[in-house]
DNA sequence: CATGAATGAGGCTTCATTCAT
DNA sequence: CATGAATGAAGCCTCATTCAT
């Protein structure tokens, strides 16, 4: 039968914030799982950070996985509708619509914490098949279609050669599949140094990516 | 066709194992850890994989984190040597020697599970942080001092522009790590199709790389 | 048809609530008591199946303890003036008042969900002292003086033979503790079949009791 | 990283008693789950009374329920065989094999704690379905199964009239489950008393089961 | 009065590590 | 050397109870 403490700080944390609640466990999940990973967070740390008890988190989301589900769909998979609007509105070329897609990536996404949950997915999607599903269904399956819609822009127009898409899309997710490794990775890797800078990483892939699009035969890179 | 009775037999394979016991084991661990993670990966299931017991293992590793240092220092630190051999007697154009480290380093390394040991510290280092500075020094500093080395040749001969040599490193090292986390991530990522040819991959980067080594200003992608 | 406008009618409805509140809850609480046990019905179930929140509860009942022994006093307890002022006002032979007594013990108590009580206490007693000791006082000891008082009746006025009224007491019980268990189990015991009618056992039980009343030894059943 | 405290009390608890572990976790179980229920009852306890810790429970049985279901495997539905057996070597009538088969099921299940377990699936089958689907097809079937047989045997002969055999299984049984009720019920009903003899009780009904089985109509008890 | 957000003790289960044999 | 039984800290989740609104 616990009785829960009636100490006077007890009382000032239990200030409601209903409407808040979900909102603060959900940034302290993000920001735990890109930090640690999603199995080795503790739920109990999640709370915490977010200024609640263990059991207040459970009254919110069911489980873990629920709320890691919940911060994907935050995070990344409720987003992707305003972005293929952003595609759908487009009326610019296509090469630029592609610089735009992939710099606006790394703005909105790969230089924040949503892009700690790919990185995340990465590191973790074999231990946790159901969330892998979730992921793939939710996130990596929407991301590849709108990619294949712009390159398929540029195909239809006659702007970029006819290239394997498959080919292409991989060309433009390395890089980002980089990018969000090298933000999330501690300084295992030689992000000490101030050298590198993503932006201009970006801004050479794209090019790179254009130049090859633009080519019929992106795939021989041997001169003679 | 003769039934030899097992007995001998197994005796003379426990003696001959003695000596293969420890290889078995980090051979076990290396599969097991790059398959499942280091925090998920099951010091039993290790050892049963092995064939031995999990007290057996603890014999010849005092705990799972010199286990890990074990498995990193055969797969990767161990070899840092010979690699370091080779290009000190390579005679030929450092553009050839480039070449030649990043396709061996795919057949080597990437396409093998001691890729999957790089994977696993970029994931799980920050869990780990007394693994993180032992692979730091062990294997992420000699691969960095072995890519500046190749760098610095080239540089030496005249054969490169007088490049930002750090900035250099990142455009080698990307394509590896993407290389890694493509290898060893399940299909949440577009791994189903079966465009993807890392070979040509490589090929493709070297060939980037060696274009932005020769001129002299690779960071600015846009062209006028 | 005219459609009332909701908002009064509810108001209407909540003001009479008010006063029938507890009496919902004590229905629920029934219910569910009976349906999985005290331990495991949890309150805010009882709540919610009473159509109030699960601080409401906890107003008119200071604890899950103390819901217990009200649904205990209501379905048990509280009845038992009743059932002592039928024996008074009884004029019959105690044959008859026995019979009238078990046959109404199950349209009564065994056949309703009050019989659920007798089971939940004979299952969890030892887990709650405090509801045991209750429970005790307030209901088992009564029986126990109400059907003394039957067979009393009927040895005072040589009716029945002089037995041992605490055997007999026995007799009595054991077919309703069957009956109440029988009611409330699932179907892990025999309880598919239609077979077993629990007023033809009643009533053979009755004549089996009587018979043994009326004899000098019914502890002696094997016939020579 | 836990590391066993080594204190001299450990080292004897360690005792190493591989073979007799299982059993001596069944019996604690068996205690415990008889004496407070299945979910009442923590298997830290049940270490405890088994003399080991948490863990070991765990080495030997892999969850609650299992344990569960081994405990209701040795103390019932192994023993069926041997019981089916005895039916099938029995030369005698079929009364006595009733009879026999009502006081040893007495002797040898509802005076030990073995009937505690069907006590405790009475109580607790409906919240754990899993335990009640393996009680039932482990434990309740060959009961009914067996106790059909004999009342078979006896229709066969001619020596019991041509009754509802389900009817009369619940004749059979309903005193079986009084007694397991009783035995395992704390003082809340009359148990103080020493006045109750089960196994006069048992004779008793045997007997009364018998006069029905031998007469015509055993389900008309009042009499003219 | 009524609400329902918040609490935190407690239960089941996992697994790295130890050590008697 | 090798074994594997034993340990116990730690993690996820539940739920009776409280209390600010």
């Amino acid at each position: 039968m616990p009785a829960p403490s009636s100490t006077p700080d007890a009382q000032a944390k239990r200030a409601r914030r209903k409407e808040s609640r979900p909102g603060e466990l959900l940034a302290a999940a993000l920001d735990l799982f890109v930090e640690k990973g999603f199995a080795a967070t503790r739920v109990e740390e999640v709370a915490q950070r977010a200024g609640v008890s263990k059991g207040t988190l459970f009254l919110y989301f069911s489980s873990k996985e629920e709320l890691f589900k919940a911060v994907v769909r935050q995070s990344l998979s409720g987003r992707f509708q305003e972005w293929s609007d952003e595609v759908d509105r487009c009326t610019g070329s296509s090469a630029d619509l592609l610089r735009y897609g992939m710099t606006s990536w790394w703005e909105r996404v790969g230089n924040t914490n949503a892009s700690g949950i790919t990185k995340l997915m990465l590191c973790e999607a074999h231990n946790f098949p159901e969330m892998a599903a979730f992921y793939q269904a939710e996130v990596a399956e929407p991301y590849h279609l709108l990619v294949r819609r712009i390159l398929q822009r540029g195909l239809d127009s006659g702007e970029f050669a006819d290239t394997d898409i498959d080919l292409a899309t991989y060309s433009v997710t390395a890089p980002l599949i980089f990018l969000a490794m090298w933000k999330h990775s501690p300084s295992t890797h030689p992000c000490t140094t101030e050298a590198f800078d993503p932006e201009k990483y970006i801004a050479a892939q794209v090019h790179i990516i254009l130049n090859g699009l633009r080519a019929r035969a992106p795939a021989d890179p041997r001169p003679p």
